[in-house]
DNA sequence: CTGAAAGCGCTTACAG
DNA sequence: CTGAAAGCGCTTACAG
């Protein structure tokens, strides 16, 4: 059996009551040679105190959910990793779940977070998984995207911006006509992504799936009918990657005959051949501005700034590796 | 207020004992005009089951927590998915935690889980954050490598076989002098790996931290002095990608200078420039074996055997990109 | 097949 | 500053 806070109470000669205030620092004052009775004796005991009882009682259960849609995905992963980091810093823990950009798992998941009572969930959406979350009691905050029927918060980086630095960059690089390489429908923040480009560059829009793969298959079908655009803004790292990798394959001659920025900057971009020019997304800032606005915090108004980090694929030169 | 169980029952007209029969499909048989008038009722009232209670009283959170050195490492995170999507369909919520590959992350991480109750523990542990976890009731599992202090089950892969294939394979392509890649120090599995070509192949023994800049660097410092190894296995993905990278920015070429077999198979290695050779691990293998024995059940005794998937940087022909 | 009731381990108003 | 006791919403032996 596990040791209880009757147990140690029993040891320390005092209440549960007492026992409850030390280790929750209130809501009453306990006298300073009554706590250390009480820490010692729970020392002695190896009491660990039992957080599903204290849930069922107090009504929160310092468990946060968090849907991505992809945790093996870079961009995602990264984000993922920094809401953890902030959610263990506000005492919470984090349950988490792979949607699978699928909506029906996207909801499965949330109906178990609501019932194991989580305090609070951060969505992480991609394009169609949507469907507003019912939850009365329970804050909800999207990161990236929102469904268009929900009213919860959103936290989201300046996706105007962001293209707009990097058409900006390719024309600096001598490049007129700029295509841009979107996803497949006009939904979510690449949709902004699009649209920012629409209104700065000149070029073809390109589409593809939100996957290395398809973005892979689609480059090396142009390669093969040299139709590769000179200078090209990708939506995401992911799609930015398999380019990469069938301009690789085809021998195309980056960035020379094919100049490349994409618009994540997950840590992907600095180990890829050529290294990728990419205007980075400000995970931290995005993930302690979500964790603050679910606990109930205020939050800044403006959009978090991305920042253009040059590499080789625009045409700049690439970092050394230190030695 | 939240719809309980008392709620349901008043409506259905009958107990809160029936409608647990009826939600737990047991312990009590339930008729099935009965169960209809619960379930109607429980969907007329939007009633959700509060696993919290069902935690304190049953002993059973439905919960598993999770620790992974880190999530945004492309092996980690495959092996992560994988887990939680085993556990999902077990009915289990994955609790997740990056340990940083800090032995006091980790604990802290552990003592977290524990708490909150979750009904077992999978810890994937990196080299070093070790310590075995003091659980009396609480059944754990270690996937890749386990402390050696620790009684618990292991699960992992066939890391001698790994390495025999990518020695066998650089060999059929003419190579006799084979380097090896490894990390910091000789723990864990890449410690076996290590062993394994000692025991079959001739040539240097490198070493650096599991990061790709690392191996980066290394590769950087190596190319400059011109003593790039001819052909090279590499103990992980992560190490092989910064070898790519500073490869490639050095214009090295590969597989013509040198040949490179990588042990993991993260999804990474198909994306590379060149594609990465590896020795793929069976991770869904892992992550069923490491579930199942979790919950109780018996697993088999043999090793998961790893295959090598022929890319191009050993100086196999890359797959073409699908049209 | 159904129901009344105890109890899981806490937290917290309330009384002292 | 301390303690006795109610109660969070379930599950489950037990009685019928």
């Amino acid at each position: 059996m596990a040791v209880t806070m009757a147990d140690v109470a029993r040891r320390a000669g005092t209440s549960v009551a007492v026992v409850s205030y030390v280790f929750n620092d209130g809501p009453r004052p306990v006298a300073d040679r009554t706590r250390e009775r009480v820490l010692a004796a729970a020392a002695e005991l190896g009491y660990r105190r039992n957080r599903v009882a204290a849930a069922l009682r107090s009504g929160s259960s310092g468990l946060v959910g968090l849907v991505l849609p992809d945790t093996v995905n870079p961009y995602f992963a990264t984000l993922g990793r920094r809401l953890e980091q902030e959610l263990a810093g506000a005492g919470k823990l984090t349950v988490i779940a792979n949607s699978g950009y699928d909506a029906d798992r996207q909801a499965a998941a949330i109906e178990g977070f609501l019932a194991a009572q989580v305090d609070g969930l951060i969505i992480v959406s991609a394009d169609g998984a949507a469907g507003a979350v019912r939850a009365a009691d329970t804050p909800v905050v999207y990161v990236h995207h929102r469904p268009r029927d929900s009213a919860a918060a959103l936290i989201a980086a300046d996706n105007e911006t962001a293209v707009a630095l990097a058409v900006a960059h390719l024309r600096e690089h001598g490049h007129g006509r700029i295509d841009f390489l979107a996803g497949p429908g006009d939904d979510g923040p690449v949709a902004t992504r699009t649209a920012a480009w629409r209104a700065a560059a000149t070029g073809e829009l390109l589409r593809c799936a939100y996957t290395r793969d398809a973005a892979a298959r689609l480059i090396a079908r142009l390669a093969a009918e040299s139709r590769l655009p000179r200078a090209l803004v990708v939506a995401t790292d992911e799609q930015a990657v398999g380019v990469l990798a069938a301009a690789g394959a085809a021998g195309v001659d980056l960035p020379g005959a094919l100049a490349l920025v994409s618009c994540d900057g997950s840590p992907d971009a600095a180990f890829t051949v050529p290294s990728l020019t990419a205007v980075e997304q400000p995970f931290g800032e995005l993930a302690r501005r979500a964790v603050r606005r679910l606990l109930g915090e205020a939050i800044p108004d403006d959009p978090v700034r991305a920042h253009l980090v040059p590499r080789r694929s625009c045409g700049c030169a690439s970092p050394p590796f230190a030695r």
